[in-house]
DNA sequence: AATAGTATCTTGCATGACAAGGTATCGTGT
DNA sequence: ACACGATACCTTGTCATGCAAGATACTATT
């Protein structure tokens, strides 16, 4: 959810991404791959090859109009499943 | 985190506690007993067996100074990972 | 006696995060 | 020219864990 959401502010290449999600949720490196693959399969982004000119060239990875809907309806479930925690962590808190 | 949560409102046992977590995030219950384990080995939690009258003798799980401790914790790191999450969602949602 | 509800638990499978390692490109310093 | 660090891609193997499914057993109701 979070990367489809870092998408949908503009397109973006994997290790960019990576490090934005390492700074904040503490995401490692190794994941990012594996997931970008899962969901280009799964149609939520495609790619394309652009050259950097500080490395190799960039993968990167644009939201689709099924990645889109996914998110939206990601940010809904993630929304509620966030207030039923709040819920049972009640006065804990 | 939910759970030791629900335990630091009382004792419980897992059945019921599996059927809280169900409503409220749809938790399956066979995932409970290896939770309720795990926490147990860690010593987060301590047991006691009691009487039902409508089945079989509960087996109920008591939070430990630990348990709270890791409650504690855990609350602490949950909100800064909404926070993160919430600023990543930012103007998206 | 059979069934349904309560309550315990185990097994096997699938997912997925990540550390570690590998490859390749570019700019900078020596 | 060459080494090095940063950038950027990716794979592999391991470990944690959620869950469906099933097994067991006690109590109360039909």
């Amino acid at each position: 959810m979070c990367v489809l959401a870092l998408l949908s502010k503009g397109d973006n290449y994997a290790y960019d991404i990576a490090s934005r999600m390492a700074e904040a949720v503490g995401m490692g490196e190794g994941t990012i791959y594996p997931l970008m693959r899962r969901m280009q399969n799964d149609g939520l982004v495609s790619t394309y090859l652009q050259e950097s000119g500080s490395g190799p060239p960039r993968k990167y990875y644009k939201l689709t109009k099924a990645g889109a809907g996914a998110l939206k309806s990601q940010i809904t479930d993630w929304l509620a499943f966030e207030v039923a925690v709040r819920k049972i962590l009640g006065d804990v808190t």
